[in-house]
DNA sequence: GTTAGCACTCTAAAGCCTTGAGTGCTAACT
DNA sequence: AGTTAGCACTCAAGGCTTTAGAGTGCTAAC
């Protein structure tokens, strides 16, 4: 598309740009370039990549900037698909070990992530509406009072404490037992609600009232162990990017939130996936850069792991590193379960 | 100490200074005094109250406004103790529901509180040394995995899955049921350690290294359980202060990283502390104030419940609000181990 | 003891000047 | 035709000065 020349003095704005965060002048941008020209020649180049859209001037008398297609086309076309450095993946992968809880394994990635980028990061625990139940257990620990348990194929614990108006029987807790494992195991969890466990408790006739709790727990439960989290990392980094400062309350509280964050996330394509500035469709977002990936446990989608930083971010290697921490997090997973 | 008209305009400096943010001056201080007076005479007796270390001056030609010693003297001796007004109570109430897993209860307690006060909050989940193990489980999920759950006599539920080398069989359920039951249930979490695991794993002979790594896992529920999380919410809000922008990064970084917070909470006496600015022992909260209050949960303090903000806070209605927050979750909590 | 009056202080905001990096254009050069 | 030197022009940033106004401390009268 664009001339060889202009694509070497397109990549050399862009990485000089992300390198000082200060406009680049035709002067200064010389020693970067691989051929011997005049400044004067840079700067017709540089004009031409203005008009078509690739670099902007933050007013007439300044250096270029790369604008939002500048960006895209360069890493598009001109970025390469740099190796993680080594220092890089050691530091991952010794934050990371060999964990196999994947709330823990996906908190840890987000963290190492975020240091190592010095930017905000976010992670979502492995999803599953079609995830199975494998384990339910109820236990009393009080006359009124017992802890359940459910335990899914991916390998999520959730538990919780709960308890009811009536008193804990033998009974009661073989029928419990009888049909949370005829019924409810083995079955996906989005199968589980509270209007399945209605009529569920409705079938063990007397003891309806007594069992409903529990099995409204369950389905609780259920929702619990079905939902990704959304967990964010290292957002006071963003703190420390000038260009962010002016929006640093909006765009923290945008993430904190999260609810939109969710359906940005279930947008995003396989491979990685970058969205520059304005590309973002919330507000809170167009002075920032997002980079996501999505992980696979078991050949599944999963979950995603992206950075949210300014515009001006180290693609060539925030990329490298987001897709090797992707595939490391999916192979764990999957490790984990294929196990047991 | 002070002479009445002296308290009198100290307090009307602290308040106006704590609605407004800017330096108070003797003219607009005539409306919010109760006497009539003349501004020279305030003047006269701003000057004093100067000299004498309550007030201070950001210029010579400034206003006034409260230096640390006067907010502390308008805390302790003119303040006066104002009930939480009906419009907060509702909202803590409504936010906390009759929620009684405590990790659950005090991050609630954390959300709400952030929200009424406009900063940041931490809190505490119920620690305890000294608390009993009053159940443990192990449930087989695998030929070699098993889900280990412990749960505490103050109510806090830890599980988790582990694994083991060696395959899971009967005999070696039922003496890990024995042991558990016998030499763990009843004991203190502080007693729980990998040493005395060691110990506890040798006794069963031949099975003791499969045995093992569920004893240890169960010490690393013990820690888990005894350890009391610090909990932050609502730490961009404080963004919004101007006095705290220089710092903000830098502030919000010390309370991320949270050891040092450890021994702060723990130094604090039992009724509502006040940390005013310089009183802060750490660098970086010497912009800033706490307020931080324990709850008692059985008649033992077991955690604390504080704001984080500006020096210029509205102490008047944030320290009743602390209060009545941490009654309510010692309430709350205490009558959730009673239940049962 | 209180107050009116006044000279004084000092910041914040506004305006002006200077500097220098960087530009676009033209005309000469290869 | 493509490249380059040269030059006039632009514009933000920083420094300096001025102005306005809020507030002070002091003195002398009440």
């Amino acid at each position: 598309m664009l001339s060889d020349r202009k694509e070497k003095i397109l990549a050399a704005v862009v990485e000089q740009y992300i390198k000082s965060g200060e406009p680049v002048g035709s002067k200064s941008l010389l020693e970067s370039l691989p051929m011997k020209l005049s400044s004067a020649t840079v700067r017709n180049e540089m004009a031409e990549l203005s008009s078509m859209g690739y670099l902007s001037q933050p007013h007439t008398s300044a250096g270029r900037i790369p604008s939002h297609s500048g960006y895209r086309y360069y890493i598009d076309n001109l970025m390469g698909t740099r190796e993680l450095d080594e220092q890089s993946r050691k530091k991952i992968e010794s934050a990371i070990g060999s964990n196999t809880d994947p709330d823990k394994l996906l908190s840890t990635a987000g963290e190492v992530l975020a240091e190592l980028t010095n930017c905000a990061t976010l992670s979502t625990t492995p999803a599953g509406e079609t995830t199975l139940i494998k384990r339910i257990e109820m236990v009393p620990v009080g006359t009124r009072t017992a802890m359940l348990v459910l335990l899914t194929s991916t390998g999520i614990l959730k538990s919780r404490i709960c308890r009811s108006e009536f008193e804990l029987t033998v009974p009661l807790l073989e029928s419990f037992y009888n049909i949370t494992s005829s019924q409810l195991v083995g079955k996906p969890l989005c199968d589980v609600n509270i209007a399945t466990m209605q009529t569920l408790a409705a079938s063990v006739g007397a003891d309806a009232f007594a069992m409903l709790p529990f099995l409204a727990s369950i389905a609780d439960l259920a929702k619990d162990a079905s939902q990704a989290d959304i967990l964010l990392e290292g957002q006071t980094n963003l703190l420390n990017y000038r260009e962010l400062e002016e929006n640093a309350y909006e765009l923290m509280e945008f993430l904190r939130k999260g609810e939109p964050l969710g359906s940005l996330i279930s947008s995003s394509k396989s491979d990685v996936n970058v969205l520059i500035g304005e590309e973002n469709k919330f507000r809170q977002l167009q002075n920032s850069s997002l980079i996501l990936a999505k992980y696979s446990v078991g050949g599944h989608e999963s979950g995603t792991i992206g950075v949210i930083g300014p515009t001006r971010l180290d693609y060539a290697k925030l990329i490298p590193s987001v897709r090797y921490l992707t595939d490391l997090v999916g192979r764990l997973l999957t490790k984990a379960i294929d196990e047991e």
